[in-house]
DNA sequence: GCAGGTACTTAGGATCGAGTCT
DNA sequence: AGACTCGATCCTAAGTACCTGC
């Protein structure tokens, strides 16, 4: 379990690997690192340096002006090309004009100049040739916008922090909830906070003052009764705690695919020997000799045994959580009670990376109080460490957000707690997030003319710059930070696409200029898509890739720093991944317009939301497992609607039957029996509906997930404005978290809201 | 520029548990 | 009442971004 991983690198069969101590890791970076190294890249560039497209040299005189008129424009114009021009310029003007030579001599030369793509069709959504259509910001200069200065986001009614501030935290401890024992939702008469209206600090201060009672560590073990054994090549064989604990780790996950996976087992296998007494270590030496069986059972039983628990036993259980979490779910920021997001350490376990990640299996040490930073305010109640242990250290530094850290030993990466997104501090900083990606929209257009126009430059690296800006807008991709090889799952982004990540096709299904896009992003979903692109960016693919190896990168001049230092000039704030905010933000409020009708009732209103939700992810490239009952679930459904046919088709009959009585006997009760007929198919119908919709709504999100988008991209104000529009109740769109987390915005966005 | 480190956001899957169905 | 279903919540990995010090 707990103890110190970094000695012996012993004899394993595995064990030549460096695998711990992440000190050593740039050891082989190096070497890996290599064939992305920069001579190479510079002595490529060097050699087609001005590659481009033919029109390119007859458009320079007109280019060269457009420069000069863009340096006005935008006084910044590119800084760090400032630096570098000179000293290349002439090397670059050599080479540009060999290659247009070329060229023309390769026959390779353009058609004549072509015209902006279709606007109307500027998003390529993987997979789905379904286009998300929107017109480019035609409202660009939205009168509403003006008057709002941007550092005003929260001009309305801004009263002071200042004045709770001097209060000072008295406050008390939370007034006890000891005593509910039946749940009352007795909901603080503490009426809402609205940190929206308040000031909010500038000069990097999160908080003045921070309380709260650190983490809740993770259970002790437990060791295995001893009628549950473990076998090493048809023996029992008593495990110390220690090895015992981290093999019942691996007994847990057994029937997990991963646990036949080589590189798991050898890396799990590594890592339990550490563990090992030096007995145990000399006598298990093969994984395959290992039984787990009995293990794997009792967990299983123990699992059981939970479910089938009585109500009163679960009753106490969830009782002692609730205790748990208002003892440590909460901490004090600026005289706020305010909800703490994770504060349980992460318990040990086998490693677990999302994909082909390279270090899966291996022991994710016990966070003890040792490991433990905390962080809080000088004038608080410093959190008590459990009896006989101590905090690795304690620091006051409100210029961050988190109230606990510590490292965690399979990447060397910091781990946080930090507060639940409907707190203050999460809050403000999602909403700026929004009001950036609004100062966005109304520069894009300005910004897309520059790239365009870049795309000819005879820069490499800014052509580059400008290409890989292109797909970040029009494709939604993230930015593509470096990552170290060896250390993680091979993913990229758009800076660190390969060249074996696109293929390109001049001509394909009778679209010209077609990029195929394959390969794996973030959490190792795949983003497949292939998209028609203009002629000159399908030019700019074609030079990047000459004389490049598939394991190439693509873009071999730019990487994200240089990107978003660029973007940083365009616009204050402006990184790569405001594009994807703002487009997400655009799409969701163009498609709700676009999908969104009078005379629809209010389950098919819904429908076209979680449509335009659904383009959002589409664009976003949000991927989901289909659910492992959806077919099940599918048919339950329509077995729903095939009965609620039925039902009102019996309905129907025995209204005719009924009218036809009514013609004959023309009383007032069989009138009345015809009303209550017609009511009665009225609501079947509705019900039938209602049940087509969501099937249909099931359906086309089987593989799409919209969660993601809904809670971390999509501008709150527009769907709580769309809901007031057209009078659907909030809860319809945002659950509970959701409502918490957007409070701000519902209680701000009007039904004129734009975006 | 670049490597290393830190802080914080975004992400999909696992698990939980309330509600519904039989 | 027990089984089942499905959305909510939890979990924590995997990104982005930016800073610092050379």
């Amino acid at each position: 379990m707990s103890g110190d991983h970094s000695h012996n690198e012993d004899q394993i069969d595995c064990g030549s690997r460096v695998n711990d101590s992440h000190k050593h890791k740039d050891k082989y970076k190096e070497k890996e690192h290599k064939h992305k190294d920069h001579k190479k890249d510079k002595e490529r560039e060097k050699s087609k340096y001005g590659n481009s497209d033919h029109k390119d040299s007859s458009d320079k005189k007109h280019r060269d002006k457009e420069k000069e008129k863009m340096k006005h424009k935008d006084g910044s114009t590119d800084k760090y090309k400032e630096k570098h021009k000179e000293k290349r310029k002439e090397e670059k003007m050599k080479s540009f004009d060999e290659k247009i030579k070329k060229e023309k001599e390769n026959g390779f030369a353009s058609p004549p100049y072509m015209k902006s793509e279709p606007e109307d069709d500027f998003y390529h959504s993987p997979k789905h040739e379904r286009s998300l259509k929107r017109e480019r910001d035609v409202d660009d200069n939205d009168a509403e916008f003006k008057p709002k200065k941007i550092k005003t986001e929260n001009d309305k009614k801004a009263k002071k922090r200042k004045q709770d501030e001097d209060i000072k935290s008295k406050k008390t401890k939370h007034k006890k909830e000891v005593t509910d024992g039946k749940k009352k939702a007795k909901k603080e008469p503490e009426e809402k906070w609205k940190w929206w209206e308040e000031e909010r600090y500038t000069d990097g201060v999160k908080w003045k003052f921070l309380e709260h009672k650190g983490p809740v560590f993770a259970p002790a073990y437990e060791p295995l009764p001893s009628h549950v054994k473990f076998y090493y090549d048809g023996k029992h064989m008593k495990l110390s705690p220690e090895a015992e604990e981290v093999a019942t780790f691996f007994a847990k996950m057994l029937d997990h695919e991963y646990t036949t996976k080589d590189i798991f087992r050898k890396n799990f296998f590594k890592d339990w020997r550490k563990e090992m007494t030096s007995e145990e270590r000399a006598k298990l030496t093969d994984l395959k000799k290992c039984d787990f069986g009995e293990m794997s059972n009792y967990f299983k039983a123990q699992s059981e045994a939970r479910k089938a628990m009585s109500k009163e036993e679960k009753q106490k259980i969830k009782e002692e959580n609730e205790r748990i979490l208002q003892q440590y779910g909460f901490c004090l920021m600026d005289n706020h009670k305010e909800r703490i997001a994770n504060f349980r350490i992460e318990p040990p376990g086998l490693f677990r990376g999302r994909g082909d990640h390279p270090k899966m299996g291996m022991l994710k040490r016990r966070i003890r109080p040792q490991d433990i930073i905390i962080n809080c305010s000088k004038d608080s109640k410093v959190p008590e460490p459990p009896p006989g242990t101590k905090w690795k250290e304690v620091r006051h530094d409100n210029k961050v957000t988190w109230l606990v850290s510590w490292t965690e030993n399979i990447q060397g990466s910091i781990k946080y707690i930090m507060l639940n997104p409907s707190s203050r501090i999460k809050g403000e900083k999602d909403w700026q997030k929004y009001e950036t990606a609004r100062r966005l929209k109304k520069c894009v257009d300005r910004i897309r003319a520059q790239y365009r126009e870049d795309w000819k430059s005879k820069e490499m690296r800014i052509r580059q710059r400008a290409v890989a800006l292109y797909f970040i807008d029009k494709l939604a991709l993230r930015a593509g930070n470096e990552k170290e090889e060896g250390e993680t799952a091979d993913t990229v982004g758009c800076c660190s696409l390969r060249v074996e990540h696109i293929k390109l096709y001049p001509e394909n299904e009778g679209q010209e200029y077609v990029v195929e896009f394959d390969f794996l992003g973030k959490d190792s979903i795949r983003y497949y898509n292939r998209v028609p692109v203009e002629k000159r960016v399908f030019k700019n693919l074609q030079l990047f890739m000459e004389n490049k190896e598939p394991d190439d990168d693509l873009f071999d001049r730019l990487n994200t720093s240089i990107l978003n230092k660029h973007l940083q000039e365009l616009m204050d704030g402006l990184t790569a991944k405001v594009f994807r905010t703002y487009n997400a933000s655009i799409t969701l409020q163009q498609q709700l317009k676009e999908l969104t009708t009078a005379e629809e009732n209010i389950p098919a209103k819904i429908l076209s939301y979680n449509r335009a939700n659904r383009a959002v992810a589409i664009l976003c490239n949000h991927q989901r497992a289909p659910p492992k009952t959806f077919e099940k679930s599918m048919q339950n459904l329509q077995s729903k609607i095939d009965a609620k046919r039925d039902q009102l088709a019996d309905a129907k009959r025995e209204l005719k039957s009924a009218k036809a009585d009514a013609k004959v006997r023309k009383d007032e009760k069989s009138k009345k029996a015809v009303e209550s007929k017609k009511k009665a198919v009225q609501r079947i119908e509705e019900q039938l509906m209602k049940l087509e919709v969501q099937a249909t709504d099931r359906e086309e999100n089987k593989q799409i997930a919209l969660g993601t988008s809904k809670l971390n991209y999509l501008d709150p104000r527009i769907s709580v404005a769309w809901c007031k529009k057209w009078g659907i109740p909030v809860e319809k769109i945002y659950n509970k978290t959701q409502r918490e987390k957007f409070a701000w915005a519902i209680d701000m966005a009007e039904d004129d809201y734009e975006f």
